[in-house]
DNA sequence: TCAAATTTTGAATGATCATTCAAGTTTTTG
DNA sequence: CAAAAACTTGAATGATCATTCAAAATTTGA
């Protein structure tokens, strides 16, 4: 037990410095001494606990796929309606805890480079067939069959969006505000509708 | 004037193939071999022509702003009305010169890695600044200024969006069905408004 | 407390790469 | 056509890094 924990706090450690430090310098030219540096710690620990940096950058991706699961589930459980369950989705991926600019950074500096990585492009593949299967099950109950995808469309790119554009804002955000247009935007891709 | 032209011609070849390669390879691990192999050069050649690496990515996204701004104009001479010329910033992003996956993918990587180049931070902060006025102005005649800001946010929003998803679709895209999509985004932005 | 297990790290290793350079080839120009 | 200018490239250079390793430090467990 004890032994777990030791390596399950360096892990938390060394994730968070990551998370720090490639927001700081890039994905492209980050260092696993840099990384170490901000962890107070050696390279070569790093290799000791990740045993490589695509094995850091793989758990750090994971870590922050773990938080928006969390708190996507925990919001969809609680929505009654079809409707509420997409504002959950919303609400999940703008909660106070994700919405900062350094995570958003983060997150498309993954997007980025997913491709060229098979661990990372796995684990964004499994990540946008559930919010993509969320999106549908929900706009299948609240639009005619032909609108549903292109619906699905315009929300995912519009959440997209968002985090593109707080990865570059230069003051803090407002997530509270991004929720509430959010839900503006659900409110008139349902309502409405956008046509195929 | 001949002296010219090659050396014209020699930068349109190596542009092209540093699309080409990054898209294949990943901006974060693409090398000056691999774009010169692409081009049937040597990576010295690259060196003499750009200077370095970094000049090279740097004249590649000129190229490629300079591609979006020309279709931009063009339609926004055209267009009477500020909704049309609203419509008109959508087209050209999703014109279908540029409206690509290779083309969508390169430029999420270059957005990826901006922050982290003081050239493309440059361009990229002037290109956002031109779209954003732009869009800005337009929304000003349609809706009362209390509303621009966040529809314009919106609007932003969803455009990066789409060519977010775009750079990760896996079959070739459909720009006549973007831009009907877009359209329809303006439409129920301005007509209806999101508040703030 | 003390031996075994675990963790830490400075230094060594080896691979990768951008860039430079010198020696060529091709093209231009007068 | 010949000298000059422009272009090309293989090989050399040097810098940067991830990873490994062996030795030391710390923690664990009996």
């Amino acid at each position: 037990m004890a032994r777990k924990r030791i390596r399950d706090i360096r892990n938390e450690e060394f994730i968070e410095a990551t998370i720090v430090t490639v927001h700081k310098r890039g994905y492209a030219s980050v260092t696993m001494a840099e990384i170490a540096r901000e962890a107070g710690s050696s390279a070569a620990s790093i290799s000791y606990y990740f045993g490589s940096k695509e094995g850091l950058m793989e758990a750090t991706m994971r870590h922050l796929l773990r938080k928006l699961r969390t708190a996507m589930v925990a919001g969809y459980d609680r929505a009654q309606t079809p409707k509420e369950r997409l504002y959950a989705v919303m609400d999940a991926n703008f909660a106070d805890s994700l919405f900062s600019v350094p995570q958003c950074n983060i997150w498309m500096q993954f997007w980025a480079n997913a491709p060229y990585s098979t661990t990372l492009a796995r684990l964004h593949r499994i990540n946008r067939a559930r919010v993509r299967s969320h999106f549908l099950a929900e706009l299948g109950q609240l639009l005619p069959a032909a609108q549903v995808e292109t619906a699905r469309q315009a929300l995912q790119s519009y959440m997209d969006g968002v985090w593109l554009q707080a990865a570059q804002s230069e003051g803090p955000l407002n997530a509270e505000a991004a929720r509430r247009a959010a839900h503006q935007v659900v409110d008139l891709v349902t309502s409405s509708g956008i046509e195929p």
